[in-house]
RNA sequence: CGGGGAGUAGCGCAGCCUGGUAGCGCGUUUGGUUCGGGACCAAAAGGUCAGGGGUUCGAAUCCCCUCUCCCCGACCA
């Protein structure tokens, strides 16, 4: 391809609407275009890219054996009804009506309509073990879209659905899809480390996420810094030793504290560490109060409370509610006297001498032994896990670190197959429920993670499977009949080889013409300028290097294409 | 939805405080000189100053309302 026949559409300036490195390298290497928030279109080195990924992950999924369908984005709101999800999922789904006045959704995901296939398609355990995956647009009505294609309202995913006959069964197309997904990034030229996850909406007994390591990451990483242990902040433990019953504590003694809420605040007006308040919090899990207590310097982990609670729904009490269940304003809550299920920390086992709210306004308690004096209905694990905390599974030292989630692994277990009735009938005629697993990677996601992961101050690397061209063919003197010639050759030879080659054959400097290679981030630049072919040679430069090599017009194909080899092995070397 | 920032030429910005009818750089077009790391000279095109309302002789500028975009929190591939 010409670059005069097609647009590149590099910018030279950082566009004031990214604020992350990959956003603003896909806007100016000529990527992307915003539409509006969370909407973006591909220009056509975009669009390469993206189609470089999506047959990476075609290639690693047929390779695991699953069965490529497409189903419509477009889905009847009943299908959502069926599996309750209509109001768990409910404001992140776009919703319209058709001209008959029925409720439609734009598909944020496919678990309803490929159970909904399943249990029509499938029905003896001949047919079983099976994956089905598709490469489609989904749709979700984000509360934030942000950094570009990272979080986009309608956005590319692979999703994949296994469907098994018994939960050991369902391990082994999990473990499949696990492998496939660590050779699959591999192949994109990432770096990705699998984390213990939470399930969210989706449900499930486990998951994996697999993270891009990055600063600009949206999710927090507890990693263990001597043992393998990583998870998603939302999932992680720590180990927590607990307290011998102290026995001792003072009667606890009401003191004034007027106006004092925070912990900040009572910490330093009763001078007394963080760690020894309690924090206590409403909440409100399926619409009934509960409260939450922690120490005074930790958070609490919602995504744990609401999985301990088995709630539903989980959100922050209004002001209005706490003030009816703690019979005090906001701010001095605490666990003594509360009459509504109350969950401590593990951590606060047989926590003694506390400062708590009084649930009085202006009022705290000083010596509360919560085992004496609360009636806490259950000790869990509910906290944030901090930097330093102690590793669950060894004796180290854990540390946070963030990272892009690019796939997710979950073993569903029989949440939709049963909600859709669908099942197989097993060797003896006797009818069970299919056990099920999900996998998605977000494709679009995946290219601007690349990106993130892969670039220098010059502008992006692309990994040579995914580029939008592999090679950059950079013509110094267009109007020079040899250079022009010498171009024409190569060009002709790299098609027929199968590389894919942009040439710039613009009537620019030298110099433009570097800048805009740098910045598209071609794996391989190929110059031909008069004065090098005067002397017999062309010169071919990696982007990731420093040197460049050069080499007769001849034998030009010939290092391309061994270089481009060498690079494509690198990138699936120690894979399985 | 809560908190913060911003909308002026295709892009990046100044002008706003202290009202007087819009400017700079890049890009684009034309001509010329250049030509291995974002050249130079000359000429030119290009603006509902986000939208609506108000104050005023006069509003990009002051006041009110609305919209959009970006960043921080709840959501997630």
């Amino acid at each position: 391809m010409r670059w005069t026949k097609t647009l590149v559409a590099t910018l030279r300036e950082e566009p004031q609407e990214a604020e992350i490195i990959s956003h603003k390298l896909l806007l100016r290497a000529g990527l992307i275009r915003r539409l509006a928030g969370g909407l973006y279109t591909f220009l056509p080195l975009g669009l390469r890219a993206l189609r470089k990924v999506e047959a990476i992950v075609r290639e690693e999924m047929d390779r695991a054996g699953a069965l490529e369908v497409l189903m419509p984005a477009l889905q009847p709101a009943e299908l959502w009804e069926q599996s309750d999800r209509l109001t768990t999922m409910g404001p992140n789904m776009f919703k319209l009506k058709d001209r008959h006045d029925r409720l439609m959704t734009l598909g944020p995901t496919h678990e309803e309509v490929i159970t909904d296939l399943v249990s029509r398609e499938i029905s003896s355990y001949r047919q079983l073990p099976a994956t089905f995956y598709q490469i489609q647009t989904k749709f979700r009505d984000e509360i934030r879209p942000r950094f570009g294609l990272m979080r986009a309202k309608e956005f590319i995913m692979k999703d994949a659905y296994s469907f098994d006959v018994s939960s050991e069964a369902a391990d082994a197309s999990y473990k499949a899809m696990y492998d496939a997904y660590k050779r699959l990034f591999a192949r994109c030229g990432l770096r990705t480390k699998p984390v213990e996850a939470d399930t969210g909406d989706i449900g499930g007994s486990s998951s994996h996420e697999f993270m891009v390591m990055a600063e600009a990451g949206e999710d927090a990483v507890i990693e263990c810094s001597k043992c393998s242990y990583a998870a998603n902040v939302e999932r992680a433990e720590r180990r927590v030793t607990v307290a011998q019953p102290a026995g001792d504590t003072p009667a606890t003694l009401k003191v004034d504290t007027p106006d004092v809420r925070t912990i900040a605040a009572v910490s330093a007006f009763l001078k007394v560490p963080p760690a020894k308040l309690i924090k206590t919090v409403i909440y409100l899990a399926d619409n009934k109060p509960v409260a939450a207590l922690v120490a005074g310097d930790r958070e609490i982990n919602e995504p744990k409370l609401k999985r301990a609670l088995d709630a539903k729904t989980l959100e922050i009490a209004p002001d209005n509610i706490v003030t009816e269940v703690t019979d005090a304003p906001v701010g001095f809550a605490g666990p003594v006297g509360l009459s509504i299920p109350i969950y401590a920390d593990l951590s606060l086992t047989n926590a003694a001498d506390m400062v708590t709210g009084a649930n009085a306004a202006d009022a705290h308690l000083l010596h509360v032994d919560l085992t004496r004096d609360a009636n806490v209905t259950a000790y869990r694990d509910i906290s944030v896990v901090n930097a330093g905390d102690a590793c669950p599974r060894c004796n180290g030292e854990l540390c946070v670190a963030r990272g892009i989630e690019v796939g997710h692994v979950f073993k569903l277990g029989t949440k939709y197959t049963e909600a859709f009735e669908a099942t197989y009938q097993d060797e003896s005629g006797k009818a069970e429920p299919i056990v099920m697993g999900c996998y998605g990677i977000g494709v679009t996601r995946v290219l601007q993670a690349i990106v993130e992961q892969s670039h220098d101050n010059n502008g992006v690397i692309w990994p040579v499977s995914t580029a939008p061209y592999a090679v950059g063919l950079l013509s110094l003197d267009p109007s020079d009949t040899a250079v022009a010639a010498t171009v024409t050759e190569l060009e002709a030879q790299l098609e027929a080889a199968g590389i894919d080659v942009l040439v710039d054959d613009r009537d620019e400097r030298p110099g433009v013409k570097f800048k805009d290679a740098d910045l598209i981030g071609f794996p391989l630049r190929v110059v031909v300028g008069a004065k090098g072919l005067a002397k017999g040679f062309i010169e071919i430069k990696q982007r990731s290097a420093v040197e460049s090599v050069f080499a007769p017009p001849a034998e030009a194909l010939e290092t391309i294409q061994k270089t481009i080899n060498t690079m494509l092995a690198e990138l699936t070397a120690g894979q399985p």
